[in-house]
DNA sequence: TGTACAATATGACCCAGGTCATATTTACTC
DNA sequence: GAGTAAATATGACCTGGGTCATATTGTACA
């Protein structure tokens, strides 16, 4: 044994770690669906069944290698980096930073929204969805955010909005740059949109 | 001529009426994945390539049947239907008839969705935007929701958060039955989230 | 070092979605 | 009806994701 680990788990490793690198320079240089995923084993120097020793389908990359991104991204929203003092305003870095990501471009970040909700898995329950229960959670602490909410759920929510406000900004629709249009969404479920006359009927 | 159609016309919307309804059936039998193209165009009566003339995917059916319901959808929303006066009450009423239109079991919603992501077309631009927009634009009208606001963007906002909702609910998340966890969503967008302290940051 | 066992790698193979050159049908004109 | 051009139907074919029986490699223990 070498280090803590043994030969097969530092190989395993090494050959993951691959994979997930080539498939993401592939996919960013010619397009996700232009790439299969022999080119990928081939880049990577493993025979195509190996891929599926790894990755349970083609689509299956995406969420791993975002994990990772978001692994990373957790870090920054540490207060000792320098992180805003105020939850939620750490929750608005927190989707400019994704949103900003190299893997956030428009093909790639519906090709992971898909891949999030296919399969009857969702077990490694969108890592995104994970990072933002937990500031919700202290959005809540804080009293920023009603407590009687579940973190979880109103996770959920933040989720959803954010793919479908990067989605529809990469499809044309621009009222304001990116990151502000993350800053106005997450302000309005705050706030809530009910207009004067809502409460009159209910 | 018969009709004001030629025949021709005749044809091929009855080709295409088949194909979706014998789509559908077979989705709901045997479930989205396991029903192959030619599976379908076999019922139908029509040769593998065919389909291809109708449909640009086989994913391609859902959205459009998907239309077909909403159009129907949309009749119940008129108040000579016996629709209720509030435009907020019947965004709620729409999204329970969606949920609980048998074209939304747990498969054929996620693949909905997704379809309705990818391909840069996004083009019939999911017609329950669409409904759901309109109805936003009646509920600014009579003051139940802020004006301010593009109702296309609401639209999209309810959308996303009625998908959201509807997966989780059939992946197990259920603090109550579906109907009410929609109401109870789009009620949470109302009145936002925000907390007591809310504000005292910004 | 030898041997037995488990983990991992491999690539031939299968299958279903999607393409396309060709055949058939419809519409229109004389 | 014959001729012709356009729309539509067809199914052989291609492609790439995913499977699986087999081969290779690593580990454990005597």
């Amino acid at each position: 044994m070498n280090g803590i680990l043994s030969r097969r788990e530092r190989k395993k490793r090494e050959t993951r770690r691959r994979l997930m690198e080539t498939a993401l320079r592939l996919f960013r240089e010619h397009g996700y669906d232009a790439t299969t995923v022999e080119e990928i084993t081939e880049a990577a120097d493993v025979a195509k069944g190996t891929f599926f020793n790894y990755f349970e389908t083609k689509e299956a990359v995406l969420p791993a290698l975002a994990g990772l991104r978001l692994q990373q991204l957790e870090e920054s929203l540490l207060p000792e980096h320098g992180a805003p003092a105020s939850p939620v305003a750490r929750i608005k870095l927190a989707l400019r930073l994704v949103a900003e990501d190299p893997l956030s471009d428009p093909a790639l970040t519906r090709r992971l929204f898909a891949a999030g909700m296919r399969h009857q898995g969702m077990r490694p329950v969108h890592a995104l969805m994970k990072l933002l229960s937990e500031q919700v959670r202290q959005a809540q602490a804080a009293g920023e955010i009603r407590a009687d909410l579940d973190p979880t759920y109103v996770g959920g929510m933040l989720r959803a909005l954010f793919f479908q406000q990067v989605i529809v900004y990469h499809h044309g629709y621009r009222p304001a740059p990116l990151p502000e249009t993350l800053d106005t969404m997450v302000n309005l479920l705050l706030d809530g949109i009910a207009g004067p006359n809502w409460r009159q009927f209910s």
